[in-house]
DNA sequence: GTCAGGGCTGACCGATCGGTCAGCTACGGT
DNA sequence: ACCGTAGCTGACCGATCGGTCAGCCCTGAC
């Protein structure tokens, strides 16, 4: 039960947003009664906590890995950790990406900011260049947004485009 | 005072989202009262409406003049054309981008869908292959995400860097 | 002086929000 | 047979939402 209301805000959140859904649209969509919602979880916010959380520490994983490496191993690792993560997770980016500004002070999403410095910083090869950094938001936009958006397409064809999409907008030489 | 309620809305609305922004948050940063807004406008949503109808043309003519162009054309004016527009209307960007699925209910916001679709379809140089829909899709989310975050580099800089990021993904040949 | 009307406001409204609480039901342990 | 408890619910709460309305203030026309 507490997997299927999980299911169901999952969907909504995704769809209307947080803030545009109500507790009472989820209890709907989970065949339940909103004060069971409350009987699970001890409010709307840790409904969105419980979902984040995996999202949240898979990208600070990444960050981690990627903290280590250097040049073009930097880049494509990078590319290829925040495409895996981005679909992966790709219902939980639009939240994310929907309502961020809100949602940063929620302390599961404080270390996204740092996490996704260090992906922006990985992706642009340590390189402090304006143009490099103005490349690395591209890809970490246009990545999201794509996997975000429903475009038809086959999940692996999605991925192989996504890499060596991110890899050109990067000017990296693909192999 | 209208001008200054819809240049206090903006910036409410680009921060806090559409639905994260209420009346009264609205006519505090005026500087006046909640009932005044409502002299002014009809409600919130014509607020919203009178914000997004000079984008909402932009992107509509900017489709128009798109759809007689083809190939390399094609391409190259619809990279120039959205990166001036989303630079433009970077704010409206964040507000559209924010809460899209809802907003598309409103009759200004109608003609968003096909005009995009007409881009998709131009970035793609008329190409139907997924590999450049996919591609497509990220440029117009990457150059729409990189617009509304601020990434401190000069104005001239970041359009430079938008289009020739935007031409690196599509895989079209630099000049 | 006075009167009309545009700009603006405080007080108020119904609806909806997130959240609380007492109590119901079903069931496993003893 | 009895009880404790986990799962769940309807009824209710205060706060806040978007929106309404009667009326105040100020200014320009006559």
């Amino acid at each position: 039960m507490r997997r299927h209301i999980l299911d169901s805000a999952l969907r909504l959140f995704a769809e209307h947003g947080f803030k545009g859904t109500s507790l009472n649209d989820i209890a709907v969509e989970a065949g339940c009664s909103k004060a069971s919602l409350l009987y699970h979880f001890a409010g709307k916010d840790a409904i969105l906590t419980e979902l984040l959380t995996s999202p949240a520490e898979g990208l600070s994983a990444l960050s981690q890995e990627l903290a280590v490496l250097d040049g073009d191993q930097a880049v494509e690792a990078a590319v290829a950790g925040y495409v895996g993560l981005a679909m992966r997770f790709h219902l939980e980016v639009k939240i994310i990406f929907a309502e961020l500004p809100d949602m940063l002070g929620h302390p599961v999403l404080a270390v996204i900011p740092e996490a996704v410095g260090e992906l922006a910083d990985a992706l642009a090869g340590r390189s402090e260049e304006p143009r490099a950094r103005v490349t690395a938001q591209m890809v970490i936009g246009g990545v999201a947004v794509t996997v975000a958006s429903e475009v038809d397409v086959a999940r692996d064809t999605m991925r192989t485009e996504l890499v060596r999409g991110a890899l050109r907008t990067l000017g990296h030489p693909t192999s």
